[in-house]
DNA sequence: AATTGTGAATCTCTTCACAGCA
DNA sequence: TGCTGTGAAGAGATTCACAATT
């Protein structure tokens, strides 16, 4: 019960959204078999997934969602705003901006960065894009633990190492490129590339 | 060697970027210890994945570049250029647009898609973006096997059935919703909110 | 001397199946 | 009766360690 395993975590966010939906619909209890149809899962697994964070079901009932949610909140760092570093504002850092000002986000972009001067000073969602020579100083300063890496892949090792030493604590990786930072800080991957791939790796497989 | 694993898959593209790198460089053979130093592997990792797809390792020297290369272009389905539907041109859709024209790609964007009529009649890359009312009857027409879903998650249920009515066989999916499609549709998900959620968990986690 | 390919061991995750509780 | 929590079995992935090969 103490440690969470990686293949759980992964899926503490459709728990979470789950969840959320059911108690914003006024649903107050839940059996894991309706969880698991929902979310493509097998009702085992839900148990046991859910038994790793204490024992909140009922037998004969389900689990009581409002009480389920705040654990899974907890947990996750949902239940509160974490300030983010973007880096890199081409489309992508552009699309995340937008995305992030949605209300009910757990987390905001707190900063901008960029290194082409001619992105530098626009707006950008109600801040100034900064050069990326004042990151690690802002990034210190305003205390930033989370960072986005919206760069080209070239200079995606050394902003990410630049982020660390600025004391980022995780940084959301969108470059092709690995990140070969202190253990300290965890790098999650979007590797979008990578993800088109694995469709046409499975359209060659199926016609086989 | 006739299965790839799901975890191997998911790691063909690894190996695929690295050994393009490797080939522009004019390195013609590498050893398992020297890939799997630069992906973050293990040396056995690597030779059981090689392993996979036949024996191109030789003793003493290591797997030779070009070879091997192309054998995962070829599992990958990267020799080739496929070409994809966008369905949904916001800020990520137009994100997309600009990265799938850098030359090289595995993969066109064919046809784009949306269903607010501000939107369409717009253009898009060199393509006019079409009503979704369009999408069935175009991507039949095109005979489009793989397509990019970046709508509201709302309707991307909805959407994807469509999609899988028209004949698709692989769909991205940005949108943090689960698509019931018939299992002849692959998809792979891009879940940025998820990510940025396992940002936060980690956050937690080294605290305690 | 360097390096592969793989049997066996190990670790991790998933699923079954059922005792026990509401 | 309906449902949880979990021991035990099963499935899958990783790592070790070494005989075989160039």
């Amino acid at each position: 019960m103490r440690t969470i395993p990686k293949a759980v975590a992964n899926r503490l966010s459709l728990y979470r959204r789950l969840l959320e939906r059911l108690h914003a619909d006024g649903v107050r209890t839940i059996s894991s078999r309706a969880i698991s149809d929902s979310l493509g899962l097998k009702d085992a697994q839900v148990r046991r997934d859910l038994a790793h964070f204490g024992s909140f079901g009922q037998p004969g009932l389900g689990y009581r969602v409002a009480e389920l949610l705040g654990k899974v909140r907890t947990i996750l760092g949902t239940d509160r705003t974490w300030p983010v570093a973007l880096v890199g504002y081409g489309n992508l850092g552009r699309a995340l901006v937008a995305y992030a000002k949605v209300p009910g986000r757990s987390f905001r972009i707190a900063a901008v960065f960029d290194a082409d001067p001619a992105k530098v000073g626009r707006q950008a969602g109600g801040l100034v894009v900064r050069d990326a020579s004042e990151l690690v100083r802002q990034v210190r300063r305003q205390k930033i633990p989370l960072a986005i890496l919206a760069v080209p892949a070239e200079v995606a090792p050394k902003v990410a190492w630049r982020l660390a030493r600025a004391g980022v604590r995780g940084i959301l990786n969108f470059a092709p490129a690995r990140l070969d930072v202190p253990k300290r800080v965890f790098v999650s991957d979007i590797d979008f590339t990578a993800s088109m791939e694995q469709l046409s790796f499975h359209l060659r497989r199926r016609r086989a």
